[in-house]
DNA sequence: AACTTTTCCCAAAACGTTTTGGTAAAAAGA
DNA sequence: TCTTTTTACCAAAACGTTTTGGGAAAAGTT
C-alpha cells in the first residue's frame, strides 16, 4: 500500500535497521500532505483540531521524529552551541569543567539544542577549535571560559558579530554578554571578615596573572584591606602558576613565612590548598589554628580533609545555566550588552577561619 | 555582476554578518557549474588538473567552507558521535572524564566529525539522553563509559543495530566492540608483586559492585593470590561506594584493621586514597611503611602527597583515541565483533610498595 | 575518414524538512 | 441568493550540498 515509496530507504545499508519513519511516509499514512502534517505538529492554527489530534497520535504511534539535519538546513540554524575547554589550563580544580558542562548541558537540552565540545591543550588550539566551529558554520553561538585579560577570542567574535557569552569577563570596550562571579566582592568579604576577627597580616596567594579572574580577587582583597583600615603589603601577595598550582603554591607558602612579620591568614583559590597545607606542615604551622585560611571554590577536597576549609562558594551550576539562557537570547538577536550578570558568591565558614591565636 | 543572486542571503537578519560564501556563489565566480566545483574540491578524477587548481585556489581565497548541515542531509550522515557522561557516578576521579574527552575529541576532530555531549545525573537520565541522540537521529554512533555488569544501554543499541563502542565491558553474549583496560592483569601484577616482597596479608578495597570494572579487579586479585600461593580471605575484601569514595573507604580501612590478623598491604582504586590515608592516620599507621599501598589510576593526588603512591597506570589517552578509531570502522559497516581490545596497564613503583616491616 | 575511447564538464535529482502563496469548500453576512 | 469571510488543506519552492547519468569535444585507433 504505502511501500512503493522505495526512495525513502533510511540509513539503509549501514546496518542501522531501526524503522525510522519520515514526514513523507507519515503523511501518506494519514492521507494528508506533508505540509499539513508538518504544520499540525507545529501547532499552526490553520489545521483543524481534529486533524491535528489525528496527526499527533499517529506521529507518536509511529515514533516519528523530524530529522534534525533537514530542519536545520531549512531553518538556517544549526540548533547547536559550541564550547571549547582547555583542561590543562585548569588542571587541579577537579570538577570545574564537569560542573560547568553539567549546568550548560542541562539547559541546552531543555531548549532542544545540542552541545558540541572541543578540547584544546593551549591557547592556540583553543582558537583553532573555535574558528572551526564558527567559520565551519557548525554552531549558532559560543560559550567561552577561562577568560584572559586580553582575550583574542572576544575580539574575533565581536568582529564578525557572532553570538557568544562569556563565563567571566575581559578587558574590552565594546558591549558583550557575560556571566561572571563576583570575585571582587567575595575576596572583599573574606578579607573584612578575617580583619574583623583581628587578623592584620592577611596574605593573598593569587592565581596566575593574564587571566581575568585573579584581577577581581586582588581588587577585592585590596578593597577589603582598605575598608578594614589595614595597610597593603606587597610582600604578602604572591601568584602561583596555573600549570602547577600545588608546587608553586607550596613554594610561595614557604616564602610568605620567611617574612619578619609573617601573615596570620591567607586568602587563595582552593586549587592551591594542597600546596599550602604541605607548606604549613613543613613549617610546623597548624592550618586553621596558627594560620587562618579561606579558599575560593568549594572543591571536594575542602570538605574531605580535617580541618575542613572555610570557603567562598560560587553557585556555578546556576551561573552556567544562565549562560545558556542568555546565549539563546543573543542568538535570537537581542542586544548582548543587555546581558551582563555578576553573581554573588557566598562565604561558608568551616574550621579554618578562627581569630589569630 | 554576481550580486543578483539575492536568494542567497546567509544567516542574514540575525546579526551574523560574516561574509560566508556558498557553493553556488563560488561556482558563479569561477564560471563553472556547482557540480564541477564540488567534484574539484573532492578530488574527483573527472575534473582537469588545471580546473581543480583554479577551484581550490578560489575556494581558499574566498574562504569557502561547505555547509556541513547541507552535506549531512545529502550524505545521510550526521558526521557526529555522541557520548553521555555521568559525573556523579564517578565523582572524585578528578580528571577521568576530562582525560577521556580529551582523547576522544582529538581523534574526532581529526576525522572531521563532531562530538556532542550529554551530561546525566543518573542511570535513567543517561538512557534518556542516549535515546534522544539515537532516535532523534542526531548521531552516527555512540561511545559508552562507566559500564555496568548488566547494562541496558548495550542491549538497546544492539537491538537496533546502532553503531557503538564501549569504553569497558559488560556481560553480553552478542558480539560488540569495546576497548577496555586490563584491570585483571593489572591487579594480578600488583598482587604478585606485593606477595613477592613478602606480603601475605593483602587486602582489596574494591569499587562498587554493579559496575563491570571492579569485577576484573577482583579476578586479578584472586588470581594473583593464587599464583603466589596465598589463601583468599574474604574478610580482606571490601567494597566502597561510588557516591562517596572517601567516606566509605575511610570506614572500611578502619574495619580492615580490626582483624586479628590485619593486612600488610592494600590494593584499591586511587579514588579511595583519601579515605585510606585518613583511616591509616587515625590508626597511627604510616602509609607505605607500615602498610603497602598500590592504587589503580595515576591521579594527580598520587603524585602530590608524600609518600608518593605506587600505582597501576592505564594509558587512558591512547585508549580513548582507539575508541574513536574503532567507532569509525563500525559506522562504516565493519563487524563490531572484530574490535575487542584489552589494553595493558603498567605499574609505577613509587614510595608505597616496600616489603613488610 | 569513420569509428571508439577518453577527457572534462554539467543539468537535474535527491536528501527531509519548513515556508510561501495559494485554493476550494464551508460558513457567515448581505 | 449572491457576495464575503473564514476554515482547512496543499503544491511548489527553498535550504546547500553531493550524486547520478549523461554528453559534447578532444584524442586515439583502425
Amino acid at each position: 500500500m504505502f511501500l512503493e515509496q522505495s526512495g525513502n530507504r533510511i540509513g539503509l545499508g549501514k546496518g542501522f535497521k531501526s524503522m525510522t519513519i519520515n514526514l513523507k511516509q507519515l503523511s501518506k499514512l494519514l492521507k494528508l500532505s506533508p505540509t499539513t502534517v508538518s504544520r499540525a505538529l507545529a501547532d499552526y492554527p490553520d489545521v483543524s483540531a481534529k486533524t491535528r489530534a489525528r496527526v499527533k497520535q499517529m506521529a507518536i504511534q509511529q515514533g516519528y521524529q523530524p530529522n534534525p539535519v533537514a530542519r536545520r538546513l531549512q531553518k538556517g540554524k544549526t540548533e547547536t552551541i559550541g564550547i571549547v575547554i582547555t583542561p590543562e589550563q585548569n588542571y587541579f580544580s577537579d570538577t570545574f569543567f564537569i560542573d560547568l558542562l553539567s549546568g550548560i548541558s542541562n539547559q541546552i537540552t531543555r531548549a532542544g539544542y545540542e552541545l558540541i565540545l572541543g578540547v584544546a591543550s593551549d591557547e592556540e588550539h583553543e582558537m583553532q577549535s573555535m574558528r572551526r566551529m564558527v567559520e565551519g558554520k557548525r554552531v549558532d553561538g559560543m560559550i567561552l571560559t577561562l577568560i584572559r585579560e586580553q582575550d583574542p577570542r572576544v575580539g574575533y567574535l565581536l568582529d564578525r558579530d557572532f553570538p557568544f557569552v562569556l563565563y567571566g569577563r575581559t578587558r574590552e570596550t565594546r558591549p558583550y554578554a557575560f556571566v561572571d562571579m563576583d570575585g571582587k566582592q567575595a575576596f572583599e568579604k573574606a578579607c573584612t571578615y578575617l580583619a574583623g576577627l583581628g587578623h592584620n597580616r592577611i596574605a593573598l596567594l593569587n592565581g596566575e596573572p593574564g587571566f581575568m579572574f585573579p584581577v577581581g580577587c586582588r581588587e577585592g582583597y585590596e578593597s577589603g584591606l582598605f575598608l578594614s583600615g589595614l595597610e597593603l603589603d606587597p610582600d604578602l601577595i604572591r601568584e602561583w602558576k596555573h600549570k602547577d598550582p600545588s608546587q608553586s603554591s607550596y613554594r610561595w607558602t614557604l616564602e610568605l613565612f620567611k617574612n619578619d612579620n609573617p601573615p596570620t591568614a591567607i586568602l587563595f583559590q582552593t586549587e592551591a590548598v594542597n600546596g599550602i597545607f604541605k607548606g604549613l606542615d613543613e613549617l610546623n604551622l597548624r592550618p586553621g589554628k596558627d594560620v587562618a585560611l579561606i579558599g575560593y571554590d568549594d572543591l571536594e577536597i575542602a570538605r574531605i580533609h580535617r580541618p575542613f576549609l572555610s570557603v567562598l562558594r560560587p553557585q556555578a551550576r546556576e551561573a552556567s545555566q544562565r549562560v545558556v539562557s542568555i546565549l539563546m537570547e543573543v542568538i535570537k538577536g537581542e542586544d548582548p550588552g543587555k546581558f551582563q550578570e555578576i553573581h554573588q558568591v557566598e562565604m561558608v565558614i568551616r574550621e579554618t577561619s578562627l581569630p589569630p591565636s
